[in-house]
RNA sequence: CGGGACGUAGCGCAGCCCGGUAGCGCACACGUCUGGGGGGCGUGUGGUCGCUGGUUCAAAUCCAGUCGUCCCGACCA
């Protein structure tokens, strides 16, 4: 019909693009590389939002909100950040249109009102947000300072895909200032385990903890830490991170506080975010070439009952019977939708919800009724059963538990599948270009040879493990030793 | 920024080469038969053919320009 999908094995990029789409999660705008997120799209953000927002607030930290602009002397501040960011800036130069003399009904930036100062759009807020904190921040009474933002920000790629690169998106960004390196360093892996439980736990998506060479590190942090999924299609995709700023905003911004012995120190600093990319990394996960699969724990839709009717007389009966059902789930907090719509059939409206990736689908119809049983189908085995009403909530809050940890299991099982130990480079060569996936190798610690390899296989190093072993070896592209393994793959 | 494709009804497309009444599918509205995997039949609604200019008696179609989008690549925390 209408809402044929792309297979994965046919174009892989192409079956992204539809389920995004035809799944109604988003739409490219008119706007160059900017997409609207449909209410579909949107209540999973929420979901997520909401969850990691209770996470933040757990671990001690309150949300505010900085400006969308950064005046430029402020972002030029912090060198290295600027200069990571500069070329991807969105810039802000007037403040006026008028009327175009030339040209009626049209409109034409006004040459008399450019800004003295140009306002960049914030393609990340350390600059604003530290350039706030020294106004903030005397003492070591006033630390730590645990912040968090949600927000958009902009930066102006050249090349962008829904979801997991557009120009502007949504993230929480956490911007924390401490008195001692070491608590900085704990917030920042503390807030790596945060973004790794939450991805695990509530996206079903298995992640890897490392820490980033210098080459791949964020523009201004000492370290970056990660975490780093596996892509269906083998390629690697950064799901969050997690930066420790040693003290160099700090400096930027001339942020100090006095200590115990009133001495002057810097303050020590952590930024962290995660961004709707995660959605894209959802989607990549667990989907197939049917369409989406959500994960209970956040679908924006965990069961939908499509009533099967004979005749208009069966109405009154089905809806009696699902209205007993709904009260029961929404009793156990679950979200479920009764699609008594006229004007599909129950086909489609059964392609339409596995497209969706709604996890539980109840058929019911009189012939259901008259055995006291509903047919339930799960989105993730497409298995079907019938199920006894008796106790079916119960039941079926049972089975989202079971299909959450099914989609995650799958998903570690893949990704556990898709992790290979090399030890020479024609092996490591031929691994990503038949195997793809994340390749675990020797390297001998230089940025030259990590860019060799990058050029010669667009493979960069995803992370170095944070829980890996130590054992001596050589590095496959110079021979040269090497204590411990990385990860390699190519990525988003 | 290089390569490729595209812009015609809400969506997806044909028509263009060879200029001459604006088409199809889906969706939508109404009626009806239906209903356990994207229904059938009937009747309808809906379009300044991306924009600007040129050629012509006549332009969706030819020419020039322009704007925009997508895909592949380069780039990217």
């Amino acid at each position: 019909m209408s809402k044929e999908i792309t297979t994965r094995e046919a174009d892989y990029s192409q079956w992204y693009n539809d389920l995004v789409i035809k799944g109604e999660l988003a739409d490219h705008s008119s706007v160059r590389g900017c997409m609207v997120i449909k209410p579909y799209g949107y209540a999973l953000w929420e979901n997520m939002r909401d969850q990691l927002d209770k996470m933040f607030k757990a671990t001690g930290h309150v949300n505010a909100y900085f400006p969308l602009f950064v005046p430029k002397s402020l972002f030029e501040a912090e060198e290295k950040n600027a200069e990571g960011f500069a070329k991807e800036c969105a810039v802000v130069t007037h403040y006026r249109l008028k009327n175009d003399p030339n040209n009626k009904g049209k409109l034409i930036v006004d040459p008399e009102a450019k800004l003295e100062e140009e306002l960049v759009i914030r393609p990340t807020s350390e600059a604003i947000i530290w350039n706030t904190y020294k106004g903030w921040i005397q003492s070591y009474r006033d630390l730590p300072l645990l912040i968090n933002q949600w927000a958009n920000v902009v930066r102006w790629e050249m090349r962008t895909r829904l979801f997991l690169r557009t120009a502007e998106f949504l993230w929480q960004e956490g911007h924390t200032a401490h008195a001692t390196k070491e608590e900085a360093i704990e917030e920042t892996t503390k807030m790596l385990d945060v973004y790794a439980d939450f991805v695990e736990q509530y996206m079903a998506v298995p992640v890897i903890k490392g820490v980033k060479t210098p080459n791949e590190r964020f523009a201004g942090a000492e370290d970056t830490y990660c975490i780093e999924a596996l892509m269906q299609d083998g390629k690697a995709l950064q799901a969050g991170t997690s930066h420790f700023l040693g003290q160099n905003f700090a400096k930027a911004f001339d942020v100090q506080f006095l200590n115990k012995e009133n001495k002057k120190e810097f303050v020590w600093a952590t930024s962290w975010g995660v961004s709707t990319r995660l959605i894209g990394a959802l989607i990549m996960a667990h989907s197939d070439d049917q369409g989406l699969i959500m994960p209970p724990r956040i679908a924006p839709l965990q069961v939908v009952i499509v009533p099967i009717y004979k005749g208009e007389e069966s109405k009154p009966i089905i809806d009696e019977k699902v209205a007993s059902l709904i009260k029961d789930l929404k009793a156990l907090g679950i979200s479920v939708k009764y699609d008594n719509s006229e004007n599909t059939r129950p086909g489609w409206k059964f392609a339409e919800y596995e497209l969706k990736g709604v996890p539980v689908r109840v058929a019911m119809g009189l012939r259901d009724i008259e055995n006291n049983v509903v047919e339930l189908a799960r989105r993730d085995t497409k298995e079907k059963s019938s199920v006894s009403f008796d106790g079916l909530a119960d039941y079926i809050q049972q089975l989202l538990e079971d299909i959450q940890q099914q989609i995650f299991n799958k998903a570690l099982a893949f990704r556990n599948e898709n992790i290979r130990e090399v030890n020479s480079w024609d092996e490591f060569v031929e691994i990503l270009d038949t195997k793809a996936g994340f390749v675990s190798a020797h390297w001998d610690g230089t940025s030259e040879t990590e860019d060799k390899i990058k050029e010669q296989t667009k493979a960069t190093i995803r992370c170095i493990p944070l829980d890996n072993k130590q054992e001596n070896g050589k590095c496959i592209l110079t021979g040269n030793p090497s204590t411990q393994r990385v990860l390699f793959a190519r990525a988003y």
